[in-house]
DNA sequence: CGCGGTAGTTAGAAGCTCTAACTCTTGCGA
DNA sequence: TCGCAAGAGTTAGAGCTTCTAACTACCGCG
């Protein structure tokens, strides 16, 4: 992934945290999160037991950094769809595409939370980049006025939609696009929309436009 | 929950069951599913291990008896909400309130799902009974024709939406009411949206009212 | 009143995370 | 170039989990 060089021990530990967490991910695709196991993936590699603890303080630790990786391959799609120009309907299947790609990745993120979890800074910093870029891509006229209730109270919000430079409508937008887009994804991908019969990204489509 | 009496031996049964899954609502209450230990429960019920085995063949039946139990709590508070007469707007709080009263029963339900698991065809039933009321709190006028393209797919459509006796647009509107629910929910839940302070129930109902 | 089925027990296998103590190798500084 | 500290990897083991097997003891139906 990165190679900061540095040392040949440093490089040497990249790499195994790398390897690592490559097998980490097939375990996740194939059986969920909870099914990720450090012994499982030692044997995979080679080695017995304990040594990861050398890399990963913990199963913790080690499902944190994904977490971190999953979050930053998103911002990483979001923010290329964004240079290349995109509409909010376009920008909604590029999220969906990415998240199809890989089920369990997004639902590592998205999906059922760890009670005590609690995300570090700059996992929270890359969504706030996420959220953004939707706000960009949402941006409609400048001096756009409120219109509905829920544009007053986010206008007279001292939180983040209070705290930044675009205009109620825009941020409702982008709320409303998020929320949107997670309500059809969240379904369809824990295999609720399957046994409807239809095609989830025309839904999905037809709720970004409505925008 | 229920009393089908019968034998004093099936009545007993029963009743150790209901208490099994009440200490395991509790568990997965404070700590989530994964989290969640038949050989803790025993302890906690005063015998030791392997005597849950009589009662449930392992932890994926009890699991599944929990599922069970949240969609039919679920649906319940559901049809109660239509039997009493209710709008979209409605009946969006009466689902956000029972989600938020025990947040792990709602993620049981829609959170990440197990790779392997096939919900069992009583379950599916439940879930369809949900959906089919929804279907009935969104309908519109009886000969009301499709506007959108979705519209005309659904229409077209042999999966569920093509077999009901609803028109096109209110398949869609149910549709789309159960999608923006969930999105709303589902980020809330996962606390996603407690960093950008605002309510999200305001979002909701203004999302559901646009329907 | 007896016998069958069922509840509950303990023992134990196989798996997991994670700690502790130990060995061996590697690469940096003198 | 040599020596030594730091780090990689090992095994042992505690303590947890699910779940099987074998056994005892009791309950209640005929």
């Amino acid at each position: 992934m990165t190679e900061p060089a540095g040392n040949p021990r440093e490089r040497y530990r990249a790499q195994v945290r790398d390897e690592v967490k490559r097998h980490a991910w097939e375990q996740i695709a194939t059986a969920g999160v909870t099914a990720l196991s450090l012994n499982a993936i030692a044997k995979e590699m080679g080695m017995s037991g304990p040594a990861l603890y050398r890399y990963f303080a913990g199963r913790d630790e080690l499902i944190t950094a994904l977490i971190r990786d999953a979050y930053r391959s998103l911002a990483d799609a979001v923010r290329a769809a964004h240079a290349a120009g995109t509409t909010p309907v376009a920008l909604a299947a590029v999220i969906r595409e990415w998240a199809l790609s890989d089920p369990q990745r997004y639902l590592l993120i998205y999906g059922t939370p760890v009670p005590g979890y609690h995300a570090p800074d700059d996992v929270t910093a890359i969504s706030d980049e996420i959220l953004t870029v939707l706000l960009e891509v949402c941006a409609g006229e400048p001096d756009e006025q409120p219109k509905t209730p829920f544009d007053l109270v986010l206008g007279m919000s001292r939180g983040w939609a209070g705290a930044l430079p675009a205009s109620s409508p825009t941020v409702h937008r982008a709320l409303a696009f998020w929320t949107r887009l997670q309500g059809v994804l969240s379904l369809e991908l824990a295999g609720h929309l399957a046994p409807l019969g239809f095609d989830p990204g025309l839904l999905l489509a037809e709720e970004v436009a409505e925008l």
